[in-house]
RNA sequence: GCACCUGUAGCUCAGCUGGAUAGAGCGCUGCCCUCCGAAGGCAGAGGCCAGAGGUUCGAAUCCUCUCAGGUGCGCCA
């Protein structure tokens, strides 16, 4: 059930109607037609633009047609008032009736209210994390993880069969480079002194993998060639690797459906096959690129390489494909990779990466376009820099120096919940600070805890109504009368709920989850000020004493904000609490 | 030099395919607990939506240019 895109329907039934008898001219595009919610709630429960919108194809004036569509609204039971103000708004009031149908809609859907086909089924591919398997995650993945997941979770909610993905980089040279660095612990764990020299990971995370190097393989290794063993040690390294990272993920409550390996594209064909695919497109040629012109010019060497022509697909510069000693860039890979999914079928892909991968977006979406032929939507999201602080103090990460802040520090220190919350309280594109202090504050001004604690209240009320023998179950809930429910203050509140299913779906559209933890800020807002309400109006309390009826009424309000945050905090991946402490 | 992102209240940030008088939290001022949890709520002050043009019934939102900050820019992935 979604309000607004039944009152659109009513919307449009009457303005065919108008052009049935004539008063707007036919063959009018109503795509534009928009039924909202007014901003502010003195013009009316819901607006639209209708007559703004076709005033001028209809060669009629706005406020004309305004008023023949109030009056054919003002028949439908729902609407109890339709007016024409400003510019040509028609503002409609609705009856008490619908906002309490809300409520009903709301416990009879439980979590799945909301719930939205807008998705259509469709399956689509978000592929977020990916880090390189030659360490912990660490801060700004966590956002990367935390983002993709909720966008995951939210698509899913919203109609769309959702694939998540996990792209492990483990075929270029960082993991040579884990591989001699677990090397060298190895060599510690044989009580030999080393040196980690630039180009190596000095981490400590590295010391249990070289020990378990050596349980493995004793001392077969030690004093031989690298050739001999880094095929081996690179394997066993980022196996190791990606255990760590699968326990960091879960540490957080992200769980991939797919992890694609890299190294899987070559010796294989793949990623001949995909260059192929765009050679027979006419965009793999050999030429030379111009120097980029703010580089200096000694710096410069002209040389041939295998180009990609991407500005065919909107980018700035072609790309390199092959070096110029003939071997893949690690565009070819990746483009291997996308293939890939093209050909797994996927109606659309997501790729989230943070924001120093900005340069890489637009051939990456040249390639899938080329891939695909233009079938195949692909949106880069970038997740910005996350700056943590504590006491004040900003805290700095150097993954150099091995000392650099983990995602398991992080949520060891503040749990996974507030983790995630705090990083989706803004949009993926803005930098976050994080601040450790601030996010364990129990005060509205921190989001997580305002909007867990209107949920405890909710569950307070509750316990209440069993402590005094109200039937508060379900099934009471389900049929308790809600006609009894009118006053402004808890209407203000239904009319929160209906937003939510809408909300929904812009957030889905737009692929913004934050503005699922913005909503439920505003809901847990709306809720809080009708609790206090209460301090001065006692008939708005959630029990009522001696009545009930009334009493079963109440609480099914105060359940469905429950029911809409917990699905909302579902959507987060975030788990409902029912009691602060 | 070029590309992408950002610029909204003193601070931190929302703002829907363009809608009416631009919103919230913090901070500041003043109120509200014999009352389901005040870990809350109500009210007030506070804005040239970075700047300048343009598009249109209508712009914080779309287009162009300028300014400021961030991130990147061919043998690193």
């Amino acid at each position: 059930m979604n309000l607004f895109t039944d009152l659109r329907g009513a919307v449009l039934d009457a303005l065919n109607s108008l052009q049935s008898e004539g008063t707007l001219p036919e063959g009018l595009d109503f795509a534009n037609v928009a039924v909202e919610p007014p901003r502010d709630p003195l013009h009316g429960d819901m607006a639209t633009n209708a007559a703004m919108v076709l005033a001028k194809p209809a060669g009629k004036k706005p406020r004309d047609i305004a008023e023949s569509l109030a009056e054919k609204l003002r028949a439908d039971a729902r609407i109890t008032e339709a007016d024409v103000a400003g510019p040509g708004f028609l503002n409609l009031r609705l009856a008490p009736g619908v906002w309490q149908g809300v409520i009903g809609a709301v416990l009879a859907g439980g979590t799945g209210f909301g719930r939205s086909s807008v998705g259509q089924g469709k399956r689509i591919n978000v592929e977020y994390v990916s880090a390189n398997p030659t360490g912990p995650l660490h801060v700004g993945h966590t956002r990367g993880a935390v983002f993709g997941d909720a966008l995951a979770s939210l698509l899913d909610f919203a109609g769309y069969d959702v694939t998540r993905e996990y792209y492990i980089n483990d075929g270029g040279a960082q993991v040579d480079v884990l591989a001699r660095s677990v090397y060298l612990r190895y060599l510690e764990a044989h009580g030999q002194e080393v040196a980690f020299e630039d180009g190596t990971y000095p981490g400590d995370y590295l010391i249990p993998v070289g020990e378990a190097l050596k349980d493995k393989v004793g001392d077969a290794f030690v004093g031989k060639g690298e050739r001999l063993w880094l095929e081996d040690v690179r394997e066993f390294a980022t196996e190791k690797m990606m255990e760590l990272i699968r326990e960091d993920l879960a540490q957080l409550g992200v769980k991939m459906d797919v992890f694609f390996s890299e190294k899987s594209l070559y010796g294989t064909g793949l990623i001949e096959a995909a260059l192929k695919s765009l050679d027979d497109k006419g965009l793999i040629y050999e030429g030379v690129l111009e120097p980029p012109k703010g580089k200096k010019p000694e710096d410069w060497e002209p040389r041939e390489q295998t180009l990609f022509r991407s500005t065919d697909h909107g980018d700035d510069v072609d790309r390199p494909v092959k070096k110029s000693d003939g071997s893949w860039t690690y565009f070819a890979p990746d483009i291997a990779y996308h293939f890939d999914k093209v050909s797994r079928g996927f109606d659309a892909l997501i790729d989230v990466f943070g924001a120093d991968h900005g340069g890489y977006v637009k051939r990456m979406k040249a390639a899938v376009s080329a891939l695909s032929e233009g079938q195949v939507p692909l949106d880069i999201k970038l997740t910005q820099l996350v700056k943590l602080y504590k006491n004040g103090e900003p805290f700095k990460m150097s993954k150099r120096a091995g000392t650099f802040v983990t995602l398991r520090d992080v949520v060891d220190q503040v749990g996974p919940d507030v983790t995630r919350f705090v990083m989706l309280t803004r949009k993926n594109d803005a930098p976050l600070d994080f601040d450790f202090d601030k996010v364990l504050e129990q005060s509205k001004d921190n989001p997580v805890f305002y909007v867990q604690y209107a949920n405890a209240r909710v569950n307070s009320v509750l316990r209440k109504a069993a402590e005094a023998g109200i039937d508060a179950s379900d099934a009471a809930l389900n049929a308790a009368d809600l006609s009894l429910i009118s006053h402004q203050a808890e209407l203000a509140v239904a009319r929160k709920l209906s937003e939510w299913p809408r909300l929904v779906e812009i957030a889905a559209r737009t692929h913004e989850p934050h503005r699922v933890a913005f909503y439920l800020y505003e809901l847990a807002s709306d809720f809080h000020a009708l609790w206090n309400r209460g301090n001065d109006l006692p008939e708005l309390r959630f029990l009522q004493e001696g009545n009930i009826p009334a009493s079963q009424a109440k609480i099914a309000l105060a359940k469905s904000v429950s029911v809409v945050i917990s699905a909302g905090l579902g959507i987060l991946g975030i788990t409902p609490v029912e009691e602060m402490r």
